[in-house]
RNA sequence: GCGGAAGUGGCGGAACUGGCAGACGCUCAGGACUUAGGAUCCUGUGGCCGAAAGGCCUUGUGGGUUCGACUCCCACCUUCCGCACCA
């Protein structure tokens, strides 16, 4: 047809974002007649431009909550902003521009965008935790966990960024670096802090991971189990030779090894080592050597490769036996896990072994692995199996297992230690000194010491004029309005805490928020969370595998200890999507190979966009950016456009052929092919939005069946038009969640009002969907051979002698003994022949 | 070192519980339409042999199980990710 439209994407988008705003089509509200449905992506950090990295996240999202739409859920569907954060602040030095300002501008920016994509977002939901109306909140929390005494202040060694001039939580610490930081070692301060007793739930962390099983990717859950590390084993206590008031205790997995220990080896800054030193006759040379070991190791990032340590010349008690043994500091002992000494078991740990062999220590075999009779002197390596106790006073002969448990319970009948379980979890160190974050809300008295602000003193406000500058403390030190205050207490004179808080605490709960974002009466009200809660789908980048994602679980089993919420995990299902790589790397601003979100909805439209996302690779997977791909997405939209307005023109010269062909004649064969074609590609996109999200195959067969179409061109002259109608009519549902402008357009084209978004999503007919005929393979001793096509459900017998009856077939088989033959009803049959 | 994931055409990637390897897209080539085409439509496109029919080879490497293996088992190689003195 001449007067052939062209597929304008521009004006059809901006067209449907026009609309749905109007209708309010993603407005979601608590409704008992609908399934909920809470889904999620995490919310970005307004670092300035969203770029198509960024953009695969919504893009899935989008898709997942368009679908829910269409199939009658009721979907949450919010989105907001980490506002608080480090870079608002370098952007204030760098351009002389306020914090605020900066983060404000480039949440304008990114808005812009995410709505020029059109996403399925519930704008009055929207949050953002730079507010008061949020960060007090935080505020609020914080002084319940203070009240509980969860939140402490106490003196200990802290991470220091010298780069972002703070402090970071030890989740923060990336290979001895900072997370922001890749190339900048940290270092080891003392600092007093405020910390959240994240520790107190680390069993629940650990056991409620089994309501995670399935739904959370498994390398998630064992990077959280590994960092949670939780061992069980005992405590030891041993006295020190001579001054049995004094003891050195540890902690092992393998109380079954003592009889082996030949040493026991403290860490390098275990506290009670100057009192060992002291009143020797070497103590000199003794703390040299200690001060060299302490310099290195307060520099986590140069941890040293090689094992080094020095005899103290003490000597302690080894409480099973009896025997005296040396005590060395040894560079490898960590003195923040366990109690910062270990015996040393050099048969049966490779560390003691590396040590004691280089400092020629004795090496005794205590536990005989199964089938062996090992000896100290010849042992090559430590052995760790677990076997047979040797040389161990009472114990010998027991096997490990027996043993542990009957030697941790005697060390507590002698009163010299016990069963104990550690973890390697520490508490979450909060305090930043920083500018752009929450205010903690503390007051320090003369006379009171810290006193939580009050309530209805909340929230705590940020002062707006703040020289910001990177110099080791908050600068909020500098502003005298705000540190002056008075004493909640005793209305005297005091001073603010000027610390503020890790941004991690802002997004560790935003998701309740967003079921109740206005409320100025709590953070949420909890009838609210109930309704929408746990979050069914949540949507994010791997990165938060430790981060996020275990604070925000540790806050949801707080809350539910305040009684704010009733279920122990806020999240039931977790996908981690892929990152979106170009010349091999992440997109990022630093490195300067970001595609923008904008250019590409201006070159091609957001529809494109968001179908190149979803087809270029499994949504699961890293994907490799391509200029030629996307303009194959793009044809590909072209393609389904053409198509529908060319039926559409058609259609328009005779109205009548849009009636349903529902209960007209039987169809053609042709019309049964197309309609076959329809339904099993909506069986297999319908299928794949249930289960695996493999988006890639689906728009697979979505192209497929379009080219379908054009194979069949003329299409009016193979199938009447009201079937033509209802195929595309299922072409286009099925596109909505892809391309979800572009399908409302189409829908409107095809004579239906009011677009696609609250569907409905068709229902695929299983009678359609099957095939009448099948291509049987036939291979001859497992080569395919030929091929025959048979009527479904033919028996087995019935489908060999198809196949041998096969000319092709019946060739190959000449002067050939059949020995077997096997049958895949439907799809093959093999013929083993000799 | 330990743990996990992955390895398929020129490229991105398909192949669900073992059943025609390479769907779909990109690239490239040819054709049609056209004043024109970097638009559109059609055809072809893993390698080798062959004029063709067709045959042989091919899913990191080597073995194994099976009528049949990208898929399962064993060993090895490579890449990526996580943990890394956690006692």
């Amino acid at each position: 047809m001449s007067d052939q439209v062209e597929y304008n994407p521009q004006a059809i988008e901006a067209k449907w974002q026009k609309e749905w705003e109007a209708r309010r089509t993603f407005e979601a509200d608590p409704d008992p007649g609908r399934p909920k449905y809470y889904l999620l992506e995490m919310l970005p950090y307004p670092s300035g431009t969203l770029h198509m990295g960024h953009m695969r996240n919504y893009a899935i999202g989008d898709a997942v909550a368009r679908f829910k739409f269409m199939r009658g859920f009721n979907v949450l569907h919010p989105l907001g902003w980490d506002s608080f954060g480090l870079p608002a602040e370098n952007a204030a030095l760098q351009h002389n521009i306020h914090p605020r300002e900066w983060t404000n501008s480039n949440i304008a920016q990114m808005k812009a965008v995410c709505r020029r994509f059109g996403f399925s977002y519930d704008w009055r939901r929207e949050i953002s935790t730079c507010e008061p109306e949020y960060y007090r909140w935080n505020q609020w929390f914080f002084l319940r966990m203070y009240e509980r005494g969860l939140a402490l202040r106490k003196r200990s060694k802290v991470n220091w960024c010298p780069q972002c001039q703070t402090v970071l939580a030890n989740e923060q610490v990336v290979d001895g670096c900072c997370w922001r930081h890749e190339d900048t070692p940290v270092e080891s301060k003392e600092l007093e802090q405020w910390f959240l007793r994240i520790t107190d739930y680390s069993d629940r962390l650990l056991e409620d991971m089994n309501q995670l099983e399935g739904g959370w990717p498994a390398r998630v859950l064992t990077m959280q189990r590994n960092w949670i590390g939780k061992s069980t084993g005992a405590r030891v206590r041993f006295p020190v030779a001579g001054d049995r008031s004094r003891s050195l205790e540890v902690f092992t997995t393998r109380i079954d090894t003592i009889y082996g220990a030949t040493a026991l080896l403290v860490a390098p800054d275990h506290p009670l080592l100057p009192g060992l030193f002291a009143g020797r006759p070497d103590r000199d040379v003794l703390e040299a050597s200690w001060n060299r070991m302490r310099r290195h190791i307060l520099r986590p990032a140069e941890l040293a490769a090689e094992k080094t340590g020095f005899d103290t010349g003490a000597l302690v008690e080894n409480p099973f036996s009896g025997e005296r043994l040396p005590v060395w500091v040894a560079n490898f002992v960590l003195s923040e896990y366990g109690t910062g000494a270990v015996m040393c078991v050099p048969a049966h740990d490779q560390r003691d072994f590396e040590f004691c062999r280089k400092y020629g220590l004795p090496v005794r075999v205590v536990v005989q692995p199964p089938g062996a009779t090992l000896r100290g002197e010849t042992l090559e390596a430590a052995t760790s199996e677990y076997g047979r106790l040797a040389d161990s006073g009472p114990y010998t002969g027991l096997a490990s297992e027996e043993a542990l448990g009957r030697m941790a319970a005697d060390a507590a009948k002698g009163g010299f230690g016990g069963p104990e379980t550690t973890y390697r979890l520490r508490d979450w160190g909060i305090s930043r000194q920083r500018y752009w974050g929450t205010p903690i809300p503390i007051v320090y008295c003369g006379s009171c010491g810290a006193v939580p602000v009050p309530d209805d003193h909340l929230p705590v406000l940020l002062p707006a004029a703040v020289a910001v500058a990177a110099g080791g403390r908050s600068p909020l030190a500098n502003v005298p309005e705000f540190v002056n205050t008075t004493c909640p207490k005793c209305a005297r004179p005091a001073r603010r805490e000027t610390d503020t808080m890790d941004t991690f605490v802002d997004s560790s709960w935003y998701f309740y928020r967003y079921t109740d974002p206005r409320n100025d009466r709590a953070p949420f009200d909890p009838a609210a969370a109930r309704h929408w809660f746990p979050i069914d789908q949540y949507i994010g980048g791997i990165e938060h595998a430790i981060l996020h994602l275990i604070y925000s679980r540790f806050f949801c089993k707080m809350m539910r200890d305040l009684g704010l919420v009733d279920h122990a995990e806020p999240v039931l299902r977790l996908f981690s999507q892929g990152m979106v790589l170009k010349g091999g790397v992440a997109m990022s601003k630093s490195r300067g190979n970001v595609v923008p979100a904008m250019d590409v909805a201006e070159r091609y439209g957001c529809d494109t966009g968001r179908v190149y996302m979803l087809f270029a690779a499994p949504p699961d997977k890293d994907l490799e950016w391509s200029d030629q791909s996307i303009e194959g997405c793009s044809r590909f939209l072209s393609r389904v456009f053409r198509l529908v307005d060319r039926h559409s023109r058609q259609s328009q010269a005779s109205p009548a052929n849009r009636s349903p062909a529902a209960g007209a004649s039987p169809y053609t064969d042709a019309e049964r092919a197309l309609l076959r074609k329809t339904h099993q590609t909506l069986r297999r996109v319908t299928d794949d939005f249930e289960g695996r999200w493999h988006f890639n195959p689906s728009l697979a067969a979505v192209m497929k069946l379009v080219n379908e179409f054009y194979g069949r061109e003329p299409l009016e002259e193979c199938a009447r038009a009201q079937v033509i109608q209802l195929c595309l009519e299922r072409l286009t549902q099925m596109l909505a969640p892809f391309a979800p402008h572009l399908a409302d357009e189409l829908w409107e084209m095809l004579g239906h009002l009011g677009g696609l978004a609250h569907g409905p999503w068709p229902a695929y007919d299983p009678e359609l969907a099957t095939e009448d005929e099948f291509q049987v393979v036939v291979q001859i001793n497992g080569r395919v051979r030929g091929h025959i096509v048979v009527e479904g459900g033919l028996a087995d017998q019935e489908l060999v002698r198809r196949a041998l009856a096969d000319p092709k077939v019946a060739s190959f088989l000449e002067g050939k003994q059949v020995m077997k033959t096997v049958v895949v009803p439907d799809k093959l049959v093999n013929i083993v022949v000799r």
